[in-house]
DNA sequence: CCTTTGTGGTTTGTATACAATAGAAGTTTC
DNA sequence: GAAACTTCTATTGTATACAAACCACAAAGG
């Protein structure tokens, strides 16, 4: 890849999902070069890419802003990935090779591990959660599918709230990793599916509560 | 929109589709450029959203290349599409207004004059086909979903195939979409969803049969 | 004969300059 | 005082020039 315009996308993607950039604000091409410290071609080419991926949107006269997701586009997002990742599930389960099931088995200890202090290391977390999700759509060797997961999985406010998940929330994640890696060992893709499906469907509720506690937060900060 | 880089994106997309530019090909930006008769630059960003719509395809290189969808891939992306379209016909029934309703109507009407003829206007028939499912899309009312699907819908083998179906299987069509009109009228979401997916699948095996007739032609051809 | 290494030409990546367009603000007119 | 028009500024779109990377082919060495 080239590497100007791919520092750009890292770049401005983390400022979006760290909260840097505020969901809303507008954002000008020529401002985001100054930052990445290169020129204006390269932070286009980077545009176009998080455009593709929601990160961004345009306006009615090509003016960028970043994109501002409702609580409703968010409930809309996870079903959908539901329905990807659970049909991404299934056929894992029947292609899955046994190299692929023991990195699975070794993320999902590293996540363990991870969470299993009194302090949580939420960022360990999100990684190897992250990769663990990433190996079960490698496992179901379907181009097309990688290519749309790609654009609904990592969302900004999820990751800033991340951190308000609470302890019992991060072992559920583990335990019900633990059982779609039971249903993989034995090949069962409706199992699979299942379990799949049910676990982001439960990632969104989690996600729902913490954001209420996350906006609580911020009310309250604005008060004082 | 800006102007160039949209014709450019027009241009280069309906010369996938028509086939002129054959699958696996390589394409140089300065030779699109000429063809368009535009500079380099509105021809990468073109490229750009090709490359996201899953048109063309980059080497590890970043050479550029019309993608060469094989027929184990078609069978993916009408499996996704089934799924998608189905979530987004079961969201419809639940949301669709009496206009949409009628727009419905007026252009599965428009499909059935296409190809209730001695000659069928294949064309015709594939460009109300499209916009009674964009309107479906659009009834659902989730942007994830839209640009979801708008990555997958239109493949370019597809279209060149279409030209072989038979009477028969374009009145299917017109019938599903009758069907599911009613369902809609009905406020039925699961009916919807069933028939829609349904809808695909056929829709898939249509365009295998034909395709093999169409791989039939082509042999017979190269023999002379 | 096979492998390796260098070189020429082709293709893509980046920077910069300039053109076009949309928004904002200030002025004029009723 | 409000609405419309004009001008100015900010932002995006396009062209071009140059730099870097890559591929293919040929030549040399083992």
């Amino acid at each position: 890849m080239s590497r100007a315009s791919d520092r750009a996308y890292e770049q401005i993607r983390n400022m979006i999902l760290s909260g840097l950039l505020e969901p809303g604000a507008q954002i000008g091409e020529e401002h985001l070069a100054e930052i990445c410290g290169v020129s204006r071609t390269p932070v286009r080419d980077a545009l176009r890419r998080l455009e593709a991926d929601l990160f961004i949107k345009k306006s009615e006269s090509q003016r960028t802003f970043v994109a501002d997701w409702s609580l409703e586009d968010l409930e809309d997002a996870f079903t959908l990935r539901g329905m990807l990742e659970g049909h991404a599930a299934s056929r894992a389960a029947r292609r899955i090779s046994a190299k692929q099931l023991n990195d699975l088995r070794a993320e999902n200890e590293g996540l363990r591990l991870a969470i299993d202090r009194t302090q949580p290391d939420v960022t360990a977390f999100l990684e190897h959660n992250r990769r663990f999700h990433a190996i079960i759509v490698e496992a179901a060797a379907s181009e097309k599918l990688e290519s749309l997961l790609s654009r609904i999985v990592e969302q900004p406010v999820v990751w800033r709230t991340a951190q308000h998940y609470d302890h019992e929330n991060l072992m559920r994640s583990w335990r019900e990793h633990e059982e779609l890696l039971t249903a993989f060992a034995r090949r069962d893709d409706v199992w699979a599916a299942s379990v799949m499906t049910g676990h982001i469907r439960r990632a969104f509720h989690s996600y729902a509560d913490a954001h209420r506690g996350d906006l609580v937060t911020a009310i309250a900060e604005a008060a004082e």
